[in-house]
RNA sequence: GUGGGUAUAGCUCAGUCGGUAGAGCGCCUGGUUGUGGUCCAGGAGGUCGCGGGUUCAAGCCCCGUUACUCACCCCA
């Protein structure tokens, strides 16, 4: 039923047993990556509004909260020829890009080689539906200043290490390396211009199918004898005869996936990424990962779910990023994990249970309920005071649910904690 | 931005062929029960999302609208 007291549009209230089991993945995953040596920080969730519209957000830039400036006039009103002329800041549509600023203003005071933990949510004003918010927590590591495969090695370890202390099964990561894509087109002779066009139809190939892709390209008139060529990519053929498109991380099977002319140097990286994570690590090439940030620069890396029609993370180096900030190119590389996604997935977790419940008559003085309370509080137990109902079933049961495990009724007078007659909740 | 579904009590939901509203749970009152989780009786609580229309009569049919939800696009 609508109501006026219903959170905006996409955003949740959490109530008291998913925020207790929210803060217990959390600190799963912040503990994971503290001992992979990365190092929390904090920034604000706001950014200036020019910021955040530099084009590196992509698209997700058009999908940014604006905040308007203050004091506006009617004359500013009228005289703004954009919506974006009457805001000055907006809230973060990823930690990436506040990232980027944050160490181009504190780098003096931060390592050669920052490695980084954010965990905070982002803002985007898209339609919500299953597994989509406008509000939600990222999970985010990066390492910033180390331009060798060391950083996409280590992002990947603490990611699976996450994934696996948080329980979630069946992940794959798969990888590809955004030059790889770059050279192949350009070895099927389509125009360098319309290369992030043919990128984005190409991500679809999972949805659409290879035909759906090939159909697509020829409507958006790309040359035909490059898609031709494509058709003839031997993953692409084999994603025609129903086979997958995704195969082992090494030199030779990325090699056979792709036509002749692609950069050596990225199958070279995969290659030493994959032996380096080892084989404990579902590690799989997809000569079709995308991924949509125009930032990428070198791999491109995402957490695939078989139950799942998204991505539970994603990531890869970008590094010409920072420079925009900072003045000087800095090598960076990061992997974001979507909290929401992981939430809706992992079942069970064990909740942290115990607690007694004083349930007070309605004659009891309040001095003597708090001085009880206080005493079983001061012995480290949990404590919660009830007053008694007609309806003692649904009291305990309601109890129960909140994790308490033992309950006592208390009457005028009483006093003594060691009086008190303790009787087990859930029997 | 584009489609589909849904909207009735605090919650989960019934409501037939159109005849102005129901259950369970919860809540309140009283009683009952072994220092109380049982059982019984009674009670409060609804602009049927909102606005129009058709009709003697609309929760039900029609149109619009809003919200929620699922999917597309894109993403975590």
């Amino acid at each position: 039923m609508p109501s006026p007291v219903t959170p905006p549009r996409g955003m949740r209230d959490i109530l008291p047993a998913d925020k207790a089991r929210r803060e217990v993945l959390l600190a799963t995953i912040r503990d994971t990556y503290r001992r992979h040596g990365f190092d929390e920080i904090e920034t604000p969730v706001m950014e200036d509004s020019s910021r955040l519209h530099a084009g590196l957000g992509g698209d997700n830039e058009k999908l940014a909260f604006a905040v308007m400036k203050r004091g506006l006039t009617p004359d500013d009103l009228r005289s703004a020829t954009a919506p974006l002329d009457l805001a000055d800041l907006g809230l973060r549509f990823d930690l990436t890009v506040p990232l980027a600023r944050f160490y181009a203003s504190n780098r003096a005071e931060l390592p050669n080689v920052f490695r980084a933990i954010q965990i905070a949510p982002v803002w985007r004003a898209e339609r919500p539906q299953k597994g989509r918010y406008r509000q939600f927590v990222q999970c985010d590591i990066d390492i910033i200043g180390e331009p060798g495969v060391i950083a996409e090695i280590e992002l990947i370890a603490a990611t699976v290490d996450a994934l696996d202390a948080l329980g979630v099964p069946g992940c794959t990561i798969r990888i590809n390396d955004r030059r790889l894509l770059t050279s192949m087109l350009a070895a099927l002779r389509f125009p360098a211009n319309q290369a992030d066009a043919v990128l984005i139809t190409l991500d679809k190939l999972d949805k659409i199918g290879v035909d759906g892709v090939l159909a697509e390209l020829r409507d958006r008139g790309l040359p035909e004898a490059a898609v031709a060529a494509l058709a003839e990519v031997p993953a692409l053929r084999a994603a025609a005869a129903g086979e997958s498109a995704v195969s082992a991380v090494t030199a030779d099977a990325i090699r056979a996936s792709l036509p002749a002319g692609i950069d050596e140097t990225a199958v070279a990286d995969l290659a030493a990424i994959a032996d380096a994570v080892g084989a404990d690590v579902p590690l799989a090439f997809d000569p079709f990962l995308v991924r949509g940030m125009g930032y990428y620069t070198g791999p491109i890396f995402e957490v695939a779910n078989p139950e799942l029609g998204y991505s539970l993370g994603g990531g890869g180096r970008y590094d010409g990023m920072i420079g925009r900030f900072a003045g000087t190119d800095v090598a960076a590389c990061g992997f974001s994990l979507g909290f929401e996604r992981l939430v809706d997935l992992v079942t069970s977790s064990q909740d942290a249970r115990g607690g007694s419940a004083l349930v007070v008559d309605k004659d009891v003085a309040a001095s003597d309920t708090i001085a009880l309370k206080r005493m079983l509080v001061a012995s480290g137990e949990r404590v919660r005071i009830v007053a008694r109902t007609n309806n003692m079933r649904a009291l305990l049961e309601r109890l129960e649910v909140d994790g308490y495990t033992r309950f006592a009724s208390v009457r005028a007078g009483e006093r003594d904690v060691a009086a008190l007659q303790w009787r087990a909740l859930g029997e």
